[in-house]
DNA sequence: CTGAAAGCGCTTACAG
DNA sequence: CTGAAAGCGCTTACAG
């Protein structure tokens, strides 16, 4: 475990300079100080609880995240499995409440006595991934990918399985289909709706503005995307939502529309747990296990901190897609009128 | 913030000394050893990080507990909003993993640079939070209640609740009320057993052993416990499931064996968050809100460490009663049949 | 079992 | 802007 003198001996500086470049006390001239973050960064350097070094990696959410939500807390009950399995214990941090704006990710982490940490993101806080990434210091990022090529990351992939789900919809005969997706654009949703735009596309299917639906982040609420689906000229015969609770939502204000399913409207969710068990009638859905993204995760962080895996972590999770009975042929009828119209 | 020497001094021994009780590096007679506890906690030590004070909060499972769990889940993003609030961070910890046997809660939690813990508890683990309390480590126990003077505790009150709400149902015409409650015997679920058994005897039913299920809390699953009470000579003609996620599981199941709600069977369910708005029918339910819950047990830890709350804290929530659709009368044919049979 | 003292990790006036 | 030195919080041989 380094200490400030042996920073200090490296860096070639006296100790408190070290001290100064770790809290920011009083200016240092920024040649200097690049070249002590540097050795903090090569010798792994860590704060000390008395003369104890600490053993506790962070979990940031860079942006307004519910951790609350069945994603993130499948993923906290992940990560407390991995607790009992490695000998680090986690600490949940507010990055907007604490960090000074002076100060780097490096030195507020080290103050915090943070030796690694689990980021969540959202579309609009991806550059806090990439510059913790970029300061060297030990993160992954969970539920999202990047393309700069020192970010650690971990994430199920949806693309490929939401295309399949996509096409099989398409083979059953449906033809309009909706998409509801957050209007958060993480990549997790956006892959999901590049499935479905690349599914229409290779079956000659037109993709039409009108069907591709944008749930409200404040009010992530089934019942209404359904209310408006149904109110449109054409409905559609199949809806694809990509979150649990509002696939949940949609189901049950179906039922309560009178609109049976799947006989006249076929309902294809996402499920992050086990939600897709639990529903009436059970769910066809594209499935991951959170929860073991969050332990993944943070075993990674644990294996990068023993000093075992220098390189960097790109790694998908599955996702796979389960057939139950929400989904089947679309109403004759409708698809076939429609299909006298258009062709 | 007080420190070793001015522990050492208040207890009146060499500095020494209380680094060894802090450590049990090596033996100390029984008598300083409590001598310099009590100092511990009366000037509120806490370790540093380096020469930093540190402002760790502790969340502790005591006992297995699923931090996934719809109840948890919202304790938790409660706590992750009064975090925004108080210049806390959070660490979560695992006691069996990382405590010493020989060492105490104190010790255990200042090794951590910890100042303050919300605990959760199951009724195994009762003894672990009556020690913390004991030991004055500044506690709170969120989700449970208990007799012993020196625990703080919070938590939502559904006894009063569920007695109205068996109550309700007893003014609708139903005799044959199930509880479908978890096997773990945490307080929160013996008291709605109590309120049930009292609406029960007010109103001089016989409580009837074979309609108190016990749900496994291994597979807390709704669509057992409703094949079971229909499998039953006499069915009940009204549930009270205790648990949101197993109440949820029962309507469903009962749609897919046809049974209709409520027309022949009456489902009163409990909520920590918003689920009964998302189930089909809209689900009556003893509402509670988790989230406050988590964000007032956050803040009570906050008040006493800044020294504002010294006294025991005591406090309970409200719970309320909401009427939705999954509640009506019983059955009028095996009402009549029932009765004729019993008076 | 206990204390005085050496010493580590770190911070902070002081001096330049 | 930087270092040598004083000093704080803490731990740990050493001595009794």
């Amino acid at each position: 475990m380094a200490t400030i003198r042996q920073v200090a001996k490296k860096a070639d500086v006296s100790i408190a300079t070290v001290s100064r470049v770790l809290n920011n006390t009083s200016s240092v001239s920024d040649e200097i100080k690049m070249k002590v973050h540097a050795v903090i960064n090569q010798l792994g350097y860590v704060s000390s609880v008395g003369r104890r070094p600490t053993s506790n990696i962070g979990l940031v959410y860079t942006g307004p995240t519910s951790p609350g939500s069945p994603y993130d807390a499948a993923l906290f009950e992940g990560i407390n499995k991995a607790m009992v399995d490695a000998n680090y214990d986690l600490v949940v941090l507010n990055l907007q409440r604490d960090k000074k704006p002076n100060e780097s990710y490096t030195q507020f982490f080290l103050r915090k006595a943070i030796r690694g940490v689990v980021l969540r993101t959202t579309s609009r806080t991806r550059h806090i991934c990439t510059a913790i990434a970029g300061e060297g210091f030990p993160s992954i990022v969970v539920g999202d990918h990047f393309d700069e090529p020192n970010v650690n990351y971990l994430y199920g992939d949806s693309r490929q399985t939401s295309y399949q789900a996509i096409e099989h919809l398409i083979t059953l005969g449906h033809r309009r289909i909706t998409i509801a997706i957050s209007a958060i654009e993480d990549s997790d949703h956006t892959d999901r709706l590049e499935g479905y735009k690349q599914a229409l596309a290779e079956h000659d299917i037109e993709i039409d503005p009108k069907l591709i639906h944008r749930i409200p982040a404040q009010r992530p609420d089934g019942a209404q995307v359904i209310r408006k689906l149904m109110g449109m000229a054409a409905p559609p015969t199949a809806v694809f939502v990509t979150d649990p609770n509002v696939a949940v939502g949609t189901i049950n204000q179906a039922h309560r529309m009178g609109i049976r399913i799947p006989e006249d409207l076929s309902i294809l969710g996402f499920d992050d747990t086990d939600v897709r068990n639990n529903t009436y009638p059970q769910m066809t859905a594209i499935c991951q296990d959170a929860q073991q993204l969050g332990y993944e995760a943070f075993m990674a962080i644990v294996q990068k901190l023993s000093g075992s895996n220098s390189h960097q972590v790109r790694r998908t999770l599955p996702t796979w897609l389960e057939f139950h009975d929400t989904t089947g042929k679309p109403p004759v009828s409708l698809s076939a009128s429609y299909l006298m119209v258009t062709e």
